[in-house]
RNA sequence: GCCGGGAUGGCGGAACUGGUAGACGCAGCGGACUCAAAAUCCGCCGGUGGCAACACCAUGUGGGUUCGAUUCCCUCUCCCGGCACCA
C-alpha cells in the first residue's frame, strides 16, 4: 500500500476497474426496483463549468447511494447539441457549428470519464443527431394533424439594418447586437405548440406533485395563471357599423367605476383610428419600437394617446373614450381593458396623467383621489354603483356577470396567462420543422417515409438571417400530396423542444424504427432529475406538456402524465471578481491569480495580483462569467487535486439547492481530508487489534452510530453537505481512539461506505487495499445498531425561565420528579427563592423552570 | 414592473418537528516537529466588560405570538433566479 494518497494513480485505476466490469450499463430487470437519476443534460459550450461538476456529482452521489441500497439505476448521459452558441462561434471562427459542436463534445465526455460518474454511456445521445432529431419533426407532424401544433403569427425582436429576427439575448438596450440599429417588433406567421391545451390540467396536477419544490410548483402556478373573471363588452360604432369592444376583468365588481377603456397599439380599433390621424400613427409607430421582453415591456413609461373613438358602457349607458395604451398587450385577453382608475394602480397613474375622470365605487376608506393609497385595491361593498351598492366582492361580480349575460354583453369567463409555445426559430443550427409549403395544398406535413428532414451541416452562418433560406438545395421540392414544386419550410425548432423528451428517449437505446418503445414504460418516470433553479419554469413545463402529448399519443401509457417524479433544483456557482483600473481601463483579473492580505482576524484588508503585485478592487460576489473573467476551470482543479477532491468540495462547500461561493482556501481542506483518511487506513493496516475497553468500545460505536444515523437522514433529504460531514465526523471519532480496536474496524467500514458515493475512487482503493472486498460499489449501505444508540444515561438541558443555565446528567430510567429534583439542584442558585410557576420537559433534551 | 427565493462569526455553512446558536470545515493566532521550509500534529478562536468565576449583547431591519424563536406571523432593506427567441 502507498504511503502517500496518490489521486492520479488511483483515480485512473478505479475508472479502469469500472470501465473493465461495465459496471454502470444497466437494463430492464422487473425483479428489483428500478430508479432512475438523470441530471439535466449538458449545452456542450466547449468545456465542463463547475455548475456542471455540481450538478453532475449531486446526481451521481445520489446514483451511487441508490445502487447500494439495491436499486436498478439508471444514470445516462447526452448533450443538448443545438442552439445559438454554435452559430456564434461559427461566425468567430468560419467553422461549421456541427464541427465545433461534436468537437465540444468529445472534449466534455473525456472531461465527465475523467470525473468517475456512474454513467451509463451506451445510452448516449446527442440532440443534433438525425437518428434523434427525427423524432421531434415525427411527433411534430403527428400534433399539426391533431391541432396541436399549428400556424398563426407572432412578435418578433426584428433588426432593420440586417434585415433579421434576433433572440431577446441579441438586443441591447434596445439595440441589435451587431447593427446597433434600433430593435422594432415584427409580425411573422410561426408554428405553435397548443400547450393551453393541457392549461387545466398542468395546473391541476401540480396538487400531487410531493417530489418537487414547493417553491417550483407555485412558479409554475403563477406562471399558468388561472384567473378568474368577466368578459364585459362595450358597445361603439365604427364607419357606422355596430362592434363590441371586449375587455377581460378579474374586477368586474368595479365596473361602475371604469371611466374610460385602452387597447393595444395593435388593437382594430388603433389601427383604424390611426388612419385618419398623423399623430395616433406616429403613436402606434412608437410603441412598435423597442423588442418584445416582457421586463423591458413592464418597465417602459405608460403612455396613451385617445382614439377619438367612444364606446357606451354596458349598464349605465354612459360614453367612455377609448385610449391606445403601450401597456396593454395584444397577446393577453382581449389586447383590451377597462380603466378604473379608483381601484386599480395602474390606471389611477394613467388617469392623472391624462386627466381621465376617477369614480371612487368600492367601500375602501381614506380615499383620497389625488395621491395612491394602500387598499384601494382591496375588495369592499360597492358605493356610488346603483343597484349594485352595498353587494360585496362576489355578490356584485355575479350581478353584474348575470346582469350582462341577460343583454349579451358579457359572461364569466376563466383566462389563463399561459400562452401557446411558439417554436419557430428563424435559425440554422436546429431542428427542421417539416413542412412544405406548396403553392395549391398549403402547409403540408413531411410524410413519415419521408422523415428526417436532415439539416445540412456544412454551412456557416453569418449574422444576416438564417442559410438555409439560400440554399436552393434545401429549399425547392415537390408537395407530397399533388407533386408540383414547392418550398420547404426553412425555420427550425425552439431548442427547447429538443430537450422535452430527452429522458424517455435515454429508455430506448438504438431504437430506430420508433419514437420511444417499452423499455420507456420500465424506466419513466424519472425517479430524480436535478438541475439549475433557472429552469424552474419553462423546460420543467414543457417536458410536462410533451409528457401528456406522448401519452395521448399513445407513445406511453396514458396516466403516466409527470415526467418527474422527485426534483431537485441545485443553486448557482459563484466565484468573487476583481479588477485593475491601470491606465483608466477597467481589466479583470482571474481570482486565481489574486493574492489577498488579512488582518490578525482573518478579515480580508486588501488584494494584489500575483503576477506583478499590482493592487485589485473586489467586485464582490456573482456568477462565473466570461465578462468579468472569474471563473474557475474544473479542469486545473481535478489537475492538481483530482476528482474525488473536486467532488467532496462541491458536496461539502454548501447544500445543494443554495449558491455555492467558490473557495479556493476551502479544496484545499478537501484535500486534506482525503489525505487524512488515507493516511489512517495506512497505520490501520499496518497496527495491530487493540482489545476494546467495554466503556471505550460503547462510547465510540455511540458516537459513530448516531452521526450515522444523523447521515441517513440528511442523505434522504438530500442534505449532501451534513452527509459529508458526518464522514469527517467518523474520522474525528476514529483518530480520537487509541489503537485499532475491533469498534475502529466497524466504524472505518462505516466511513468508507457513506464516504464512497461522494468520493468512489478512494473509496474503491482503500476498500481493496484494507482487504475488505472486492468492489465497495457492491456492498450494502450500512443502517445504525439500534443498540449501540441506547444510553445509560441522558444529558439535559437545563434552562430557567428560558435562558440556558446548566446541563444535568440523569439515569436513562429516571421518572419526571426525579428529572426535575435533579434539575432544580443544578440550576438552584438561578432560581433561588423565587416560586417556580411551571416546569416545561422535552422529554431526553431540555427542562426548563420557569419561575 | 411582475413571480419565486435568500440573508446566521473574518469566510462556507450547522441547528432533528419551536428546545444549549455557531456542528463540520476554511482563514487567523499560539505551540510541537525541522538547520529551515513545506507537509503533518496539538491548542485557541462570535462581540463587549472582567484577573477570574461570570455577566450582558448577538442569527439583515423593526415589531408580534410563545415558558422558549435562526425556525411561526407582519413590516422594511439589500442580494440572487425567472419573465416566454440564452440554455
Amino acid at each position: 500500500m502507498q504511503d502517500r494518497y496518490d489521486p492520479r494513480a488511483i483515480e485512473a485505476d478505479a475508472q479502469k476497474f469500472w470501465a473493465e466490469r461495465r459496471s454502470f450499463h444497466v437494463t430492464e430487470d422487473k425483479a428489483r426496483r428500478k430508479f432512475y437519476c438523470l441530471s439535466m443534460f449538458p449545452y456542450p459550450s466547449g468545456k465542463l463549468h463547475m455548475g456542471h461538476v455540481r450538478n453532475y456529482t449531486i446526481g451521481d452521489v445520489l446514483t451511487r447511494h441508490h445502487r447500494m441500497r439495491g436499486m436498478n439505476v439508471l444514470q445516462p448521459m447526452g448533450w443538448d447539441a443545438f442552439g445559438l452558441p454554435a452559430e456564434n462561434a461559427a461566425m468567430a471562427n468560419k467553422v461549421p457549428p456541427a464541427k465545433w459542436t461534436r468537437d465540444n463534445i468529445a472534449y466534455m465526455k473525456q472531461q465527465l470519464k475523467s470525473l468517475g460518474f456512474a454513467l451509463d454511456w451506451d445510452r448516449e445521445l446527442a440532440t443534433c443527431d438525425a437518428s434523434y432529431y427525427r423524432w421531434n419533426q415525427w411527433l411534430f407532424t403527428r400534433l399539426f394533424r391533431k391541432g396541436l401544433a399549428y400556424k398563426k403569427t407572432g412578435v418578433v425582436n426584428w433588426d432593420p439594418a440586417d434585415q433579421t429576427v434576433l433572440a431577446n439575448e441579441q438586443v441591447i438596450d434596445g439595440r441589435g447586437w451587431r447593427t446597433g440599429a434600433l430593435v422594432e417588433k415584427r409580425e411573422i406567421p410561426m408554428y405553435f405548440f397548443r400547450i393551453t391545451h393541457y392549461a387545466e390540467e398542468l395546473l391541476a396536477a401540480l396538487e400531487g406533485m410531493d417530489g418537487w419544490p414547493e417553491q417550483v410548483k407555485l412558479m409554475q402556478k403563477n406562471w399558468i395563471g388561472r384567473s378568474e373573471g368577466v368578459r364585459i363588452g362595450f358597445e361603439y360604432a365604427l364607419e357606422n357599423q355596430k362592434k363590441i369592444l371586449w375587455v377581460f376583468t378579474t374586477r368586474a365588481d368595479t365596473l361602475m367605476g371604469a371611466t374610460f377603456c385602452a387597447v393595444a397599439a395593435e388593437h382594430p380599433i388603433a389601427l383604424h383610428a390611426a388612419k385618419s390621424s398623423p399623430q395616433l400613427a406616429a403613436f402606434v409607430e412608437e410603441c412598435r419600437r423597442g423588442g418584445v421582453q416582457e421586463a423591458d415591456l413592464a418597465k417602459i413609461e405608460k403612455k396613451g394617446m385617445p382614439t377619438g373613438v367612444f364606446c357606451t358602457h354596458p349598464i349605465s349607458g354612459e360614453k367612455l373614450p377609448v385610449w391606445v395604451g403601450n401597456y396593454v398587450l395584444m397577446g393577453y385577453g382581449e389586447g383590451a381593458v377597462m380603466g378604473v382608475p379608483a381601484h386599480d394602480e395602474r390606471d389611477f397613474a394613467f388617469a392623472l396623467k391624462y386627466g381621465l375622470k376617477i369614480v371612487q365605487v368600492i367601500d375602501v376608506k381614506d380615499f383620497s383621489g389625488t395621491q395612491w393609497r394602500e387598499g384601494y385595491v382591496e375588495p369592499g361593498r360597492c358605493i356610488h354603483s346603483g343597484k349594485y351598492d352595498g353587494l360585496d366582492f362576489q355578490a356584485s361580480i355575479d350581478a353584474i356577470a348575470a346582469d350582462l349575460k341577460a343583454r349579451g354583453l358579457g359572461e364569466k369567463q376563466v383566462q389563463w396567462r399561459l400562452r401557446d409555445w411558439g417554436i419557430s426559430r428563424q435559425r440554422y443550427w436546429g431542428c427542421p420543422v417539416p413542412i412544405i409549403h406548396c403553392p395549391s395544398c398549403g402547409d403540408v406535413p413531411v410524410p413519415d417515409q419521408d422523415l428526417p428532414v436532415v439539416l445540412p451541416e456544412d454551412l456557416v452562418p453569418d449574422g444576416t438571417g438564417n442559410p438555409l433560406n439560400k440554399l436552393a438545395s434545401f429549399v425547392n421540392t415537390t408537395c407530397p400530396s399533388c407533386g408540383r414544386p414547392a418550398k420547404r419550410e426553412t425555420d427550425t425548432m425552439d431548442t427547447f423542444v429538443d430537450s422535452s423528451w430527452y429522458f424517455a428517449r435515454f429508455a430506448c437505446p438504438g431504437q430506430d424504427t420508433a419514437m420511444v418503445d417499452e423499455r420507456a414504460r420500465y424506466w419513466m418516470a424519472v425517479d430524480q432529475y436535478i438541475g439549475g433553479i433557472e429552469h424552474a419554469i419553462l423546460h420543467l413545463l414543457y417536458s410536462r406538456f410533451f409528457q401528456r402529448a406522448m401519452a395521448d399519443e399513445g407513445l406511453m401509457p396514458k396516466e403516466l402524465r409527470e415526467p418527474f417524479t422527485n426534483l431537485l433544483t441545485q443553486g448557482m456557482v459563484l466565484a468573487e471578481s476583481y479588477y485593475t483600473d491601470a491606465d483608466g481601463r477597467r481589466e479583470w483579473v482571474n481570482p486565481a491569480d489574486v493574492a489577498v492580505e488579512r488582518d490578525a482576524k482573518g478579515k480580508i484588508t486588501s488584494a494584489k495580483r500575483i503576477r506583478d503585485g499590482a493592487p485589485v478592487a473586489y467586485d464582490g460576489i456573482g456568477t462565473m462569467s466570461k465578462s468579468k473573467n472569474n471563473g474557475v476551470d474544473p479542469q486545473s482543479l481535478i489537475e492538481k487535486y483530482g476528482a474525488d477532491t473536486a467532488r467532496f468540495y462541491t458536496m461539502f462547500a454548501s447544500p445543494p439547492t443554495h449558491t455555492l461561493e467558490w473557495s479556493d482556501e476551502s479544496v484545499e481542506g478537501s484535500f486534506r481530508f482525503l489525505k487524512r483518511v488515507w493516511a489512517y487506513c495506512v497505520k490501520f493496516k499496518a497496527g495491530s487489534a487493540a482489545a476494546d475497553a467495554e466503556s471505550l468500545r460503547k462510547a465510540t460505536r455511540y458516537e459513530i452510530h448516531s452521526v450515522l444515523r444523523q447521515l441517513n437522514y440528511d442523505i434522504d433529504k438530500h442534505q449532501l453537505n451534513t452527509v459529508a460531514s458526518g464522514a469527517m465526523k467518523i474520522l474525528n471519532a476514529l483518530e480520537r481512539l487509541e489503537g485499532f480496536p475491533e469498534a475502529a474496524r466497524e466504524g472505518l467500514q462505516i466511513l468508507l461506505k457513506v464516504l464512497s458515493p461522494i468520493t468512489p475512487h478512494i473509496c474503491h482503493a482503500l476498500w481493496r487495499e484494507l482487504g475488505f472486498g472486492e468492489d465497495i460499489m457492491r456492498e450494502a449501505w450500512p443502517d445504525p445498531d439500534p443498540a449501540a444508540l441506547v444510553q445509560d444515561e441522558i444529558d439535559y438541558v437545563v434552562q430557567v425561565s428560558g435562558k440556558t443555565r446548566g446541563n444535568v446528567r440523569v439515569p436513562r430510567d429516571a421518572d419526571q420528579p426525579a428529572i426535575e429534583r435533579l434539575a432544580a439542584e443544578a440550576v438552584k442558585k438561578y432560581i433561588g427563592g423565587k416560586p417556580v410557576r411551571r416546569v416545561v420537559i422535552v422529554p431526553g433534551k431540555l427542562i426548563n423552570i420557569v419561575v
